[in-house]
DNA sequence: TTCACTGCAAATCATTTGCAAGGCC
DNA sequence: GGCCTTGCAAATGATTTGCAGTGAA
């Protein structure tokens, strides 16, 4: 029983390999990566492992608040093992996605009569490298 | 010369019937309606209109700074032709976006040094509608 | 005449669904 | 045994692309 276990069985999750080498994954790599992107890299691991598993699993930690969901980039989901309140700034230049530690809630007082469940926060320009490129 | 031709020429955007009529049609439906919403709704004036036309048109408009992309659905792209900065509330329930008057990039001192070019802010719960009904 | 705009048809591609086999309790 | 999980194959559906016809400057 490691501490991936643990994890998962506390937000209702059966740890099975395939779980566990997902959210082992997004830990490790904060990349916000896409589902496709977990499977390439997994199924190095676990050649058997489908993409369906991939979708389902992904889709089971959201649902669980074991994972984020992350709808910055307009063309696939990706997702975030760190489920902490925090922001997502994406670079138009070279596409990656780094975390901003601004919790956004605090700024909405009194929640707004407590109407509010959950509050996305993303953020679009250049990073600093790019900027510093011409 | 309408105001509606003044607003796309303003934005760089040559007035045909077609643009004209998305636009209006957006200034005229609050609803944060998608591609689809658009192109069903505008056929009945404009037998001809294609949905093509209605996704270049809609791109052409986010690019050019006439309308606002909304990601807050994962299904579908929404379209917002008010582009003054504000958050956007969708229910859980009935799937409805409500505007919210919440100017977000307020809330980041100096614009984390000039990094940040757009800004989404995103807020999903039960609208009051919903929240009272069983 | 040229070039932007439109629209049809086909392609793309992320995600979902149906379903059968395997595995855990 | 029965339910949960997995994975293959096929389906779905929003969006994009290729391309030819039309029209405006």
């Amino acid at each position: 029983m490691n501490s991936t276990s643990q994890y998962l069985s506390g937000h209702g999750i059966r740890p099975s390999v395939q779980r566990l080498a997902i959210m082992h994954y997004l830990w490790n790599n904060r990349t916000h990566p896409t589902a496709d992107e977990i499977f390439e890299a997994l199924r190095k691991q676990i050649p058997t492992l489908s993409k369906t598993t991939v979708y389902n699993t992904l889709k089971l930690f959201v649902d669980q608040g074991a994972a984020m969901y992350i709808g910055i980039d307009e063309k696939n989901a990706r997702f975030d093992g760190f489920v902490e309140p925090h922001a997502h700034f994406r670079c138009k230049k070279c596409g990656k996605i780094i975390d901003l530690d601004i919790n956004i809630e605090r700024f909405l007082p009194n929640n707004f009569n407590g109407m509010i469940e959950e509050s996305y926060f993303y953020l679009k320009g250049l990073c600093a490298d790019c900027k510093n490129t011409i």
